[in-house]
DNA sequence: TGCTATTATGTTATCGATAACGGGAACGAT
DNA sequence: ATCGTTCCCGTTATCGATAACATAATAGCA
């Protein structure tokens, strides 16, 4: 790169097919046929508009052609919180995804995540033409009740991501309840029995996923998830920073902790550094999420990994399938819900047994 | 929000102007009046109009008059990198600035940092009819060489965000510069003398800043920065553990150091955590960015605080400006380059007076 | 009464492209 | 010589809106 840059041809008013066409002395249908590339236009024809086209780097335009194609090979995302890593990391996939496919993406960051009037922003997508929607704020509250409400007979397709499965729509999700069951699980492995829990902000459904895999996980080996055994967090460092506090307190017997994300996870480790608990060995820590310092926290944090790269790219192919098939054309269509497992990270914040030995 | 949500109107097949026309028995044109809130409308055929458009729930399409108006009320977006928290937090800002004024915003995020050839990209967005395009694309490398082939007759504003300022066009950046010396002359503030540097990656015009801050501030003391005093990293945290450890090495009477970002410091804490060296009294530490989790890495990490929403709202609301007075009209835009001050965040890892007393 | 403003509305052209159709030239078959 | 094909290319209508112009009806005024 660098120095090779080729020429650039991005000249000042755009040529239009009409001035292509005289130019080269037919009339705009052929300019289009060759555009288009189809066969009826004689070789000579053809090199001659071409030669025009490259001339005055002619390139048409997508606008005119959404109108009378009615396909505007662009998607609208919907997105929120970007400015935190899960957000971001999905939208970084998606625009992958459509790079690959070749669609547009069209933007739309709600400023809040319970956004309660959503029609604008669909009104907004569709007025300019968008063939398919991917909504990617996950749910949190009440952000979905809107769902009911929305006509079945919507004329293009929306695919949502990080919610609970529903009837009647395509969901795409990471499996937060088995990667819960996974933390736990390994806590349990490495000899870890009193497991306490900092939950998300349980209006968030993921956090209600995760915190039910630990309640199911403790009930499994007979231990009733009392109240006093967990916290509530609201994702941030903060939060756990009081969220633990309060864990000590009313848990004191607890030697390990499945924390929600890993933001959260960092300040557990930080209180444990200041009290002077030893990680793992008096106090074992799963966090949720693997956020790329994870692994340079101290110790490193084993952490449940979600690939969001896969959720998006599974998503985008999705809507482009329904667009392609025909949204609305058969019943081949039926909406379904997919699910995918995140993995175990497995790091030294929780490797109780090799310091045991 | 949630049970009051409003009925929602996303009929399938779009209504157009022509069926509110034929249902209200007026012309198209009077529709557009309408809709356009134009005075030329008998007050009973407006209400009549009016009632239509919303029985019909109808809503201009914005590709429709895009192409008429020529002017789409989009702006393009090129990024890179948004799985990291920069871009993504740039990102946000220039959602946020949008949406307030009211522009859609068509993204592309590079698949790397140093793409080469533009040329498909601004195609694209021209395809497209975007009224301007923000290049949100950290300066690596050579990934600026091609701003010289560009014709100064481009037909659409383009402002550049994160890069060294340069004639004829219109850049809004961070002053690095200034918030590495910001962080070294706290640190002298605090008593260190030996202070050492992980730089970023040099190719980054924003880590050279940086460096070139800590060069500047060393040599107004009276001391020599030699090549010994720094390594350089790669903004993640596993290039700072290599280079913690040798600098440790080469610099053995180091007793703090600038870190150029949060990443890679807590890196260095982590390793100073495990040699037993304690942060701030043995070592201070300044970081670079002020990510959300600065605040709880242990200790908490003194840090240089960049405000990437207000670069982005400026860069919006340039472009914008540059849109609505005319590009190309009068001479009346001279392209101007923006430095943002950023500001000093300071927490226990640089703290030493305090310990020292 | 007649002539010019004003008001309210419709007509036509246009934005930049494609779809659908039409038609002339060249060619072979009958 | 006539007809049907194929090849190549142009015309007209269209996507959904707005600009520019035209026109009918009403109003104002000498």
């Amino acid at each position: 790169m660098g120095s090779g840059v080729p020429s650039v041809h991005l000249k000042s008013g755009r040529a239009t097919i009409k001035q292509v066409a005289s130019a080269a002395g037919v009339s705009t249908q052929t300019v289009s046929r060759v555009i288009n590339n189809r066969p009826d236009v004689s070789p000579g024809t053809r090199k001659r508009v071409q030669e025009v086209i490259d001339q005055l780097s002619y390139r048409p335009s997508a606008l005119a052609r959404s109108l009378i194609r009615q396909r505007s090979y662009t998607l609208g995302v919907v997105t929120a919180g970007l400015k935190y890593i899960g957000p971001s990391r999905t939208l970084n996939g998606i625009t992958t995804a459509a790079e690959e496919t070749g669609y547009a993406l069209l933007l739309k960051e709600l400023p809040r995540f319970d956004a309660n009037n959503i029609v604008p922003i669909f009104q907004g997508f569709l007025s300019r033409h968008v063939d398919g929607i991917i909504w990617a704020v996950p749910e949190v509250g009440e952000n979905r009740n809107w769902i009911n409400e929305l006509p079945m007979d919507l004329e293009i397709p929306v695919v949502y991501l990080t919610m609970k499965p529903r009837e009647n729509i395509t969901v795409v999700s990471v499996d937060n309840y088995s990667g819960g069951r996974m933390a736990m699980s390994h806590l349990f492995d490495q000899g870890y029995r009193n497991i306490g829990h900092i939950s998300g902000p349980l209006d968030w459904w993921e956090a209600r996923q995760r915190m039910a895999a630990w309640q199911d996980s403790v009930s499994e080996v007979g231990i009733e998830p009392l109240d006093r055994y967990w916290a509530e967090g609201n994702w941030s460092s903060a939060s756990a920073a009081q969220a633990v506090d309060k864990l000590f307190e009313t848990y004191p017997e607890m030697d390990a902790i499945f924390v929600a994300n890993d933001q959260m996870a960092l300040s557990v480790l930080q209180h444990a550094c200041q009290k002077g608990l030893r990680v793992p060995e008096d106090l074992g820590i799963v966090g949720f999420d693997n956020m790329v310092e994870s692994a340079y926290f101290w110790p490193p944090l084993t952490t449940i990994q979600q690939d969001q790269n896969q959720v998006a790219k599974i998503a985008v192919e999705e809507v482009i399938k329904i667009i392609e098939t025909g949204w609305k054309g058969e019943e081949s269509n039926e909406p379904e819900s997919i699910m995918l497992a995140p993995t175990l990270v497995v790091r030294q914040s929780s490797l109780r047994s090799k310091h045991m030995a």
